[in-house]
DNA sequence: ATGAAAGCGCTAACAG
DNA sequence: CTGTTAGCGCTTTCAT
């Protein structure tokens, strides 16, 4: 079968925990000795089993990650980032899609837990009790949810959606339009919520219209309503809407961003793949990965709780201008200083 | 620390072998033992660890996938395939994005392979002498590339090319344009081959334009040569040259499809999330994934090459017809019989 | 039907 | 510096 420390003790002359250090102490093995079995192991071609390791060390070099979603392009760059960040600590990742299923999600959980150094679930679908009972005895990282005192990886839209308001009140615009997603979604009340202020702190006046599918259809359905709320710029729950709503208004004639400017929040990460003139707030998908492989290592060095059960990291967002946003038709202001200079001028 | 077999017997009060078996060989214990086995197993929350029981058995439970993207749709889609084929045969993922490096690819294969049961390298951009070097020595299946004579999932996109091109025949085109991808390309290379005699089969024109990018960018560069070539249908190489297309006619002023007919093949799955309208020919990536694990499969159960190493997956395509498409201005053939009674007129 | 013991590939004391 | 030994959690003869 393949080839293992005893084959390359044999090679080498030396006895198998000598092969052994040679890997996992080197400096405690001469340098003559090291490299003869280092060059035996070459010619041989072997590596070193991690699972067997893994047994006797209690760190397996593997970790794992657990989305709701593979397909969904979002939890696929969180996915680059985790794997990246777990590469450069020499460890390897199992993944496990749980098709938004919490059952599936525990029993997927439970089959990898044993052979994995910790695990970072993504936008968890368990509920609190369910995870309690699964009492993982591992190392756990949440992405995108907030759970008792677990460390978490969770995106601040607040910076970018000010960003946001600052820019389109910049541009001159004066009633802007939330076009929010699904009720229940907690990023888009967290999304409305920090938008209030900005807007309150800049003078705009916003309209909220939604709920909306937080797909290309809710974008259809949210296009009429924004043109008929007099609302000359919009900012949209993801991108997808966006979308939606760009279709729509050109079926009917309209023009963005000369009819109404558009922001999204880049959710699934293709904006720039499919049309590079999508104004968005940036999401940090891949930077949030490797942020939750981070905290997974920091528990890996100090096991317990020595670091604090409170660990959070909040990623920040910022806006991405492109060209789907101008200054409104009627008015304009070159000066960045909105509420007072602007001077309506009707066009045609 | 975690539970382990030799918990659940000190609770069942039997061996540790009893335990094993009532896990293993349930028929070789009796009803009563067994029920407390696994009783006192659920009590303690036991999960057996796949990885020691590898160690003896030779079977890990576990399966690579290697692909040179994640955040690619295109191999999100063949990974959720693999992971859903996987699960069902109690099998869990290792997952490796070698960001198109064939060094990194290696290495990672290296790092992995050893716990795992086989291998599914997509799209491997690893040399043969590299994989020859490799020798895993692991059942390996490949996806989307052939070599020698190991097993592989292949995609077969003439069945779709041919129903593109049948259908826009039957719409009364004369003349249509093929935009290829990079030269380089395998697909596109075996797209054009497959296009030849589709057209030549129902008696259309066909214009080679490009290559181009395969991307957003590539589309808007090849909008204006089709335009000017006179073709009045484009076949495009993937969805994201036809996105390019779409946006350039656009801001041209020109129209889909009154002024041009567009197919695009749906490389990435998303054609339907940003415009429900995009007609593509769709490839079928979780099939594909799920065709890997099913070959994998088959490798371990007569583990040596009894199933003849021969072993390769054709998947078909299907055209995917939406609103992109219409007849040529100038003409339409209601009966569906192309060559024969179209009328030419002038509009305007 | 069940238990005792050997051993999978590896590392970690403990000697030398 | 290097070899010997024990044992990680599990399955599998081989007894009983």
């Amino acid at each position: 079968m393949a080839v293992t420390v005893n084959d390359v003790a044999d090679r080498a002359l030396v006895s198998i925990s000598t092969v052994s250090r040679a890997f996992t102490m080197p400096h405690l093995v001469r340098g003559t000795t090291r490299e003869r079995v280092l060059q035996a192991a070459r010619d041989m071609g072997y590596q070193p089993n991690r699972a067997a390791r893994g047994l006797i060390t209690g760190k397996t070099g593997n970790i794992a990650v657990v989305v709701p979603d593979i397909a969904n392009p979002f939890f696929s760059a969180v996915l680059k980032g985790v794997h990246a960040r777990a590469r450069e600590a020499d460890h390897v990742v199992f993944l496990a899609d749980t098709e938004e299923d919490p059952r599936l999600e525990e029993e997927l959980v439970r089959a990898m837990v044993k052979q994995v150094d910790g695990i970072i679930l993504c936008s968890s679908r368990m509920s609190e009790e369910q995870l309690d009972r699964l009492e993982l005895g591992k190392p756990t990282v949440f992405l995108n949810r907030r759970v008792r005192g677990a460390p978490a990886v969770v995106m601040d839209s607040s910076e970018g959606t000010r960003e946001a308001v600052a820019h389109l009140a910049a541009l001159g615009h004066r009633r802007i339009a939330y076009l929010s997603g699904p009720r229940e979604s907690w990023s888009s009340r967290v999304r409305l919520a920090g938008l209030r202020p900005a807007t309150d702190a800049v003078g705009l006046e916003l309209v909220e219209l939604g709920p909306f599918l937080p797909y290309f259809e809710g974008g259809l359905q949210a296009a009429d309503l924004v043109l008929a709320s007099q609302a000359t710029a919009a900012i949209a729950f993801n991108d997808l809407i966006a979308f939606g709503v760009l279709n729509r208004l050109a079926v009917r004639g309209f023009h963005v961003p000369a009819d109404l400017s558009l922001i999204g929040f880049d959710n699934i990460a293709m904006a720039a793949m499919v049309t590079p003139a999508l104004t968005t707030v940036a999401l940090p998908m891949a930077a949030a990965g490797r942020a939750a492989v981070d905290l997974l290592l920091d528990r890996l060095v100090y096991p317990h709780d020595e670091v604090g059960d409170r660990a959070e990291r909040l990623l920040g967002t910022h806006l991405c201008v492109r060209s789907s946003t101008a200054p409104p038709r009627g008015g304009t202001d070159p000066s960045g200083q909105p509420s007072a200079r602007i001077t309506p001028r009707e066009r045609n």
